[in-house]
DNA sequence: TTAATTAATTTTGTATACAATATTTTTTAC
DNA sequence: GTAAAAAATATTGTATACAAAATTAATTAA
């Protein structure tokens, strides 16, 4: 492959190679360009391709690339390179189980330390989600839409529970661009609408029940049966970087 | 500070360096090292040292550090330099609280996915904990009583989850050589044995009751209050890697 | 002597160079 | 023409070199 290979993905407007990009910068338009679909999951992102587009060397390069992986946006197999996550059925499914488990306890705790202001701020993310879908804006959406769960869990004031949730939506959305059946249902904002209304009422049971709700409702419009025959055959045929996958796309 | 720092920490029989480790087996050894007390918390972590310590450029030490970050182990400050984590009274109690959200959720699912030999396996953890415990062996002490609840989040078949207790297991080893009061209470075992026969009777409530108390068992064991203020000082009067920090121990 | 300023040193951050490994292309045999 | 083997190429892993920043030591003025 040569060195002009496609850097469309990751700058929606630019053409050229931008410089003076640092760790924190490189890292978020990374993600963002994974989370919003311009890479997708499977795409080889090769260290020499990134440091010419962002105008730096392997090395700022790599550290980004081990953060992702740590967030498992990112899988990296030793000596074969970077690529975007294709996560399994089976990891869908502990994905979906973990966010049940810790949006739960954030709905409670955030319950306790709600301030009206607070609920301003979710009515405002739910208000921009809502606006993105009528506008067809589907990448806008899938963003939006895991913000009012990053919101949420900013509430209840934990950190490290607030992190985990960060990694789980991320994760999510990389789940919802490869087992997604058919278009996306537009009552989510309805459902969120009426979190924030227990949540508000402090009914804790009620609020937990309309998220375990809302969270199957997202993991039963995935098809997580025969994707994963489609996966396997491409990670029995193909090695991670192999030939047959990097067809597909590379950065 | 010259070279020839003291290398005494990182390794407990061997003087000399050590040539050829490789990511992994340097990451392993610093975590050990730290989870067992021979790197205490604000411990100076610089990068040439360790390089010379374990054979190997500073590349491959920067990579460790990071991967140690990013599961809050250690702290980097930008410019400044890696430090083992001082975790604050605040972040004790919300790495507690994860762990309750958490274990919880974890107990519920060892409970349904519980084989006979998963038993066997914590009883054996126990035992060993007991074991260390009764000779003295307290390094080996906070190894052991983490374990079982690593092996107990092995049950539940969740990676993600699983991985959120390994790393909420070991910030608490690093909560409690901060904060301990007095001495260790003898009882964990003995609560870790009743957690046991609960999943095996498969009394769910019980069980998350039992792992409830223990948590916060530990939590009251925990001195939150005076050594705020004790490492607010620091905080104040000493920029992180700076002399009056870096004189209590570096590597 | 103390405080502030400046110089020297050390340490981190990044780029580059080289070695090891994997992949692709070419060659060769059947 | 296909399959296997070998050479060539490209990519990752690590060490080193240099630049930037912070810390420490030294110097100077009060």
């Amino acid at each position: 492959m040569s060195r002009t290979a496609p850097t469309v993905a990751l700058r929606q407007s630019e053409t050229q190679t931008r410089k003076g990009l640092h760790n924190d910068q490189i890292y978020e338009e990374m993600f963002a360009a994974i989370l919003e679909q311009r890479l997708a999951p499977g795409t080889k992102l090769s260290e020499d391709t990134l440091g010419e587009i962002f105008g730096v060397s392997r090395t700022v390069i790599r550290a980004v690339l081990q953060r992702l992986a740590h967030e498992r946006i990112v899988q990296i197999h030793p000596n074969c390179g970077a690529f975007v996550s294709e996560p399994s059925p089976a990891e869908a499914q502990e994905v979906l189980q973990a966010r049940r488990l810790i949006e739960a306890g954030i709905i409670r705790e955030a319950i306790r330390r709600q301030v009206p202001s607070d609920m301003e701020t979710l009515r405002q993310s739910v208000a921009a989600e809502r606006e993105s879908l009528e506008q067809g804006d589907h990448e806008s959406w899938v963003r939006l839409s895991g913000d009012f769960h990053l919101k949420l869990a900013a509430i209840a004031k934990n950190h490290t529970l607030a992190a985990y949730v960060k990694e789980l939506v991320s994760r999510t959305s990389l789940i919802i661009v490869q087992y997604q059946k058919g278009n996306v249902s537009p009552c989510s904002c309805d459902e969120h609408t009426q979190i924030i209304k227990a949540i508000e009422a402090r009914d804790e049971e009620k609020a937990v029940e309309l998220m375990m709700a809302h969270l199957k409702a997202c993991e039963d419009q995935l098809n997580l049966r025969h994707e994963e025959g489609k996966a396997d055959l491409f990670s029995i045929f193909a090695k991670p970087g192999g030939r047959a996958e990097r067809k597909r796309r590379a950065v």
